[in-house]
Parts: C-alpha cells; sequence; structure tokens
DNA sequence: GTGAAAGCGCTAACAT
DNA sequence: ATGTTAGCGCTTTCAC
C-alpha cells in the first residue's frame, strides 16, 4: 500500500498549487525556503518518487539506452554487455536488453521496440543471419526515426553510423608474428567462425601474415568444434605442427586437449594462441595465451559514443573507432 | 529526419480530429471502414509509430521487467537473463537490466531506479554482499511501492515475496546415487566454492548419499583451480577412486583433464559428473555429465510468475517454486 | 460516424 | 512567492 503518491496529491494536502510542489521539489529558487522544506519534508514522509514516465514524456528523454546483441550466453557478449551497464550507469542511463539470437528477424523485431520512443539510442552488434542475408533494411529505421545508433564489433558495412570494431586482422597479424618469434614455423589457423565477419578476418591477418613471413599457410576450417579433434588428430599425424592460432577461446582449449592426447607438450612442443580473453582461457591447463579484444571497453566505448552523440558533443560525420588487440602472455606459449 | 510523427500530425494532414485518427488506428469499429483504411494508409505512409511513453503513461502499464544481477559474467546468471529475456519478450515485455556487481550498495540504487514507475515488476537474485550484512531493508521498498518483487536463486529469507530456487542438496544427493548406479563405489567430492551457500549445500547432498549407501565420503576442498590438478592427481596416485562429483563446472573439466593426464580413461574407468550445465560442459572431450540447474528454466519461471503476479492470477500468499535439477548424461559417464 | 474534452503526472512559461 | 495554464502524446468517455 502506500503507492503511487503524485504531486497532485502533496499539493492537495498543502492546499497549494501543483507547480509549487514541482519547483519546490527542484529546488527552484522562486519558492520561498520555507515552503520549500515543508514541502520536501511532506514528500519524504509520504515516500513521494516523481513518476519517471511522466517526466520522460515532458522532457522527450527516457535516459535508456536500447542493446541489441546477438547471444547472451557468447562471454564476449556478457562482457561487452557489462562495459555497457557500468559505463551506462555512471552517466545515469538505464539499459534495455533485447536479444536477436543471431536471427534477422528478433533482430528486426528488437529495432521496432526501440523506436517507439522508449529509448534515447541504440548499441547493437549484428545478428549472423543478417549478416549472412544481408539484408540491412531494418537498420534504416534508425535514421528514418533519428534514433543515434552504435554498432559495434559485428557491424553493418553499408549502414552509416557510429562503430566500435576490433581490429581482428591486425589481431591475427600479430598473433602469428608473436608465434613466429617463438621460432614457430607450421603454424596452423583453426577457424570454426568462418561464416562470421570476424573470423573471416582473422584468417586472412593470419594468411597475410604467413606469407609476409614467406611460410606455408595451413587453416582448418570446421563446422562444428566436435570436428576438431579428429581432423586435428589427422594433420598433426601426418604433418609437422608446432604453433596453432585459434580463432576462438573453445577451439584453442580443444586444442590444447587434442595436442596433449597426441602426445605432444604444450607448449615446448606447440605452441597454441587463441581469440579471446575468457574464463577458459584463464583457467585452463595450460592457461591459454590469447589476443584479447577488449570486450569491456568495447561496450564501454559504444556507450560514451552513443551519449557523446545523443548530447551532440560529436561531429555529424560518424565515428569508428577501432578498439585495439593485444596479447595476453599465459602459459600456452613458449616463454621468450 | 521524418521522425516523431504524432497523432496530431496525421489528425491535421487529414482535417479530422485526433480522436478519430487514435480510434481508427485501434480498429475501433465506431470509424467507418472507409476512414479507418484511408487514416491507416496515411500513418503507414508517414512511417507512424504511436509513443510508447505516451501509452505507458495514460495506460499505466509500462510492459517492462526490471532485473537486477549479481553479475553477469558468472555464467550461470547469464543463462538465467537468457531464460527471463526469452520468456519476456514472448508474453510482450522488454527487460530492463541492472548488476548490483555483489554490492548492497548498488543493489539498493537499483531497486530505486525501478520504484519510479519505470517498469511494472522486478526479478533479483541478491548479491553476496547483501547475503552477509543481512541488511535486507532496501527490499521492503517493493511492497512500499506496490511493485511486484520475484527473488532467484539466492533469496532473503525474511522478505515476504515470491521466490524460484534451485534445490542443491537434492541435487548432490541424486548425482551421488547416480555414480553408484554405475557401479562406482569410490565417489570423490571436489569443492572449489566450499565458502558459498550453494557450494555447501551440495556437498551436505554429497555426504548424505554416500551415508546412505554406506560408503566412505572423500571430499577434497580447494580454495584455487589451480590446486585441482596437484591435489586430484596426489589422490589418484594413492587410492582408489572410480568416479568424481565436482561442485562446479569447471573444477569437472580440470578433473577430466587431471584423470586423463594419469592414464585414466573417462568414461571407462573414471565417470565425473559436475555441477552447472555450461558451454565448457558441452564441449569438453569428452563432453561433461552435468547437474543441470536448468538457469535458463529459473529465468523463465520467475517472469512467468512476476507476471502471473501483475496480472492477479496468483493467490495473495506469496509462490515459492524449486526447480527441480535433473541430470543431463554425457560422455563423461559409463553408458547404463 | 466524428469530435470535444478530460486526464495520465510532470514541467515551465507566464501571470499575479 | 505562488498560482494558472498549456502541453508532452495518447486513450476514452461523452456529446453531437
Amino acid at each position: 500500500m502506500g503507492s503511487k503518491i503524485t504531486l497532485k496529491d502533496l499539493a492537495r494536502i498543502l492546499n497549494v498549487s501543483i507547480s509549487t510542489v514541482s519547483k519546490a521539489l527542484n529546488d527552484n529558487p522562486e519558492i520561498s525556503i520555507e515552503t520549500r522544506a515543508k514541502i520536501k519534508e511532506l514528500a519524504e514522509s509520504y515516500g513521494y518518487v516523481p513518476n519517471n514516465i511522466a517526466q520522460s514524456l515532458k522532457s522527450k528523454s527516457t535516459k535508456t539506452i536500447g542493446v541489441i546483441i546477438p547471444a547472451i550466453l557468447l562471454e564476449f557478449f556478457s562482457k561487452v554487455l557489462y562495459g555497457i551497464e557500468i559505463e551506462a550507469t555512471k552517466r545515469g542511463y538505464k539499459i534495455i536488453i533485447c536479444l536477436s539470437n543471431e536471427l534477422q528477424q528478433k533482430e528486426s523485431e528488437s529495432i521496432d521496440t526501440f523506436i517507439n520512443g522508449s529509448v534515447d539510442g541504440i548499441i547493437l552488434s549484428v545478428a549472423e543471419e543478417t549478416q549472412k542475408t544481408k539484408n540491412h533494411t531494418h537498420f534504416l529505421k534508425s535514421e528514418k526515426y533519428n534514433l543515434p545508433m552504435v554498432m559495434f564489433d559485428r557491424v553493418a558495412k553499408d549502414i552509416s553510423c557510429d562503430k566500435v570494431t576490433v581490429d581482428d586482422f591486425e589481431g591475427a597479424y600479430e598473433a602469428t608474428q608473436f608465434l613466429h618469434e617463438l621460432d614457430s614455423k607450421n603454424i596452423i589457423f583453426i577457424n570454426p567462425i568462418s561464416n562470421i565477419s570476424v573470423g573471416e578476418s582473422r584468417e586472412e591477418g593470419y594468411v597475410k601474415a604467413i606469407e609476409d613471413l614467406s611460410l606455408e599457410p595451413l587453416v582448418l576450417k570446421v563446422e562444428h568444434y566436435n570436428q576438431i579433434e579428429k581432423e586435428l588428430t589427422k594433420i598433426l599425424n601426418n604433418q609437422k605442427v608446432d604453433a596453432i592460432l585459434a580463432a576462438d577461446e573453445y577451439s584453442a582449449i580443444l586444442a590444447i586437449n587434442v595436442a596433449r592426447l597426441n602426445g605432444y607438450n604444450v607448449p615446448d612442443d606447440i605452441s597454441v594462441i587463441g581469440f579471446t580473453n575468457g574464463l577458459m582461457a584463464e583457467h585452463s591447463i595450460p592457461s591459454l595465451t590469447v589476443v584479447s579484444q577488449h570486450a569491456e571497453n568495447i561496450g564501454r566505448t559504444s556507450v560514451e559514443i552513443l551519449l557523446d552523440r545523443i548530447q551532440g558533443k560529436l561531429p555529424e560525420q560518424p565515428v569508428h573507432k577501432v578498439v585495439k588487440t593485444n596479447i595476453i602472455e599465459r602459459n600456452s606459449t613458449k616463454k621468450r
């Protein structure tokens, strides 16, 4: 009980006007100190809380950000979400989450739930299906409805909006070089995510590095993780491999396991690097050297750009920020 | 551009009243079929979308649920969140997320952001700090402001509200029995989380089952995951072990690795079961048999209860639902 | 069949 | 220093 006391109620109780109460509670100097005090006290005693919906309607600002992510069970996205939440809260914004579950349909619906005034801007990462179909018409609504939008990590090239990405090409390039500096000459690239853009970029970075080093590229593409044990074992038995670069974290962990089961010592015989700095990387045996994408940082940066855009602090031209990857050295690679 | 066309705008364009437009768009039979068609067409062509904030103010319903979780980087909570999102979306609700980061202060602030009318109800899991201090006064606001609240997993006993929990004791008990039915006689319990309540309950369930089966309990408590390899190897070398029950997912994965590295075949020589059905469990080699807490189910159930409560479908008395755990059989346990 | 008017709860320009 | 009024965008009762 006791719920939902309004300005009107307070005004009636004190026999003053609604606007007096409103001004008093907002510390408007137009109202006398005593009246302000009296009104505040009453409001306090009744546990008055201003109705946020009414304020939003009036101010045309919801102080809310809409976030659309393809999946929350991928640790990368939880981490980005973490960064988003921290930064949004810090700047006084709430976040509404929608999951596209990698489906274009759900992604489009999510955008629809956001263009009705319930958020001040959108942060999203493109669904896998959308990346395949390349049908980006639903993203145009952002512009049509004047709703600022920031895309992170998986972005749509043909959509003009602020973007935050990771330099996957560069990350893979550097990781390959890193392995080469450890005296590895036979570096294999395992790619279970070749169907999404980041997987592609990583592969390209690897291939380029291999070429620049005048080595032989060796790419193992798989559709499912469960193929890795068999396929990799086959390769290990047929050719010399002294380093593995994996396009994501699981495949790196699996690679370590497979190598060990085949009698190789990691890192003495084979060095392993994976993409994404997750929990598994930290806890595997041996712990995994990774290319960290700084997921949390991506989240924070996306919020910064979005809010700066909303607050008109950015040039008209879309901003594209590339978050640098870096290598976190652990025990799956030889020490230099 | 083109943004924010309102009923008023449409009305002016067609030279009809606002209410006519509103009724037409809502298919009110008061309005003639032709007018309805004409208005709808115009609305469509202008890309009219009703303002959700205004609708909420009018209807006093936001169709939004506030969710407060202690951490998003714990996979359990991401999974619950996943379940919450799926079910909420299914029932036409949006979700706003706040993270307490295990802090009472942030938890309390999060509740404050929800009692201002921006959500129709709250779903939360109690922050670790709050569990320690046992200061639950901030939870009373839910009742004071008539805001339905559902607590899941970590609940506050002295707060009267709907609750959804997991039976960890029972889960461990059944897992132990399960291993015994596989002819295991020397079942070890690995507990890296003995300091938190769920870790305790699981250990108690294991011990009780072992007693009921007249077996010898063998508990390995560790402070950090990195102790598991060494400690478990020592045990494996000194005594017979034919089954392992691990209090969480990661320790189970490590246990499999350690067993394999010591020359044991999993599951032929040693069966392994872990708590929590996460991604690692699915992808490890061999895949891990787990006690699933049905995190997703917990999330869905919480939403169901909350919305049923909001819609007045529940008895006045708070509801407490215990979600049963169950065993998901994979390849780390012998086939029956 | 259509429109006028009130009101959701709040803010703020404009009286007094 | 306080009150009146209008209005955010929408729904809905009540008149015409």
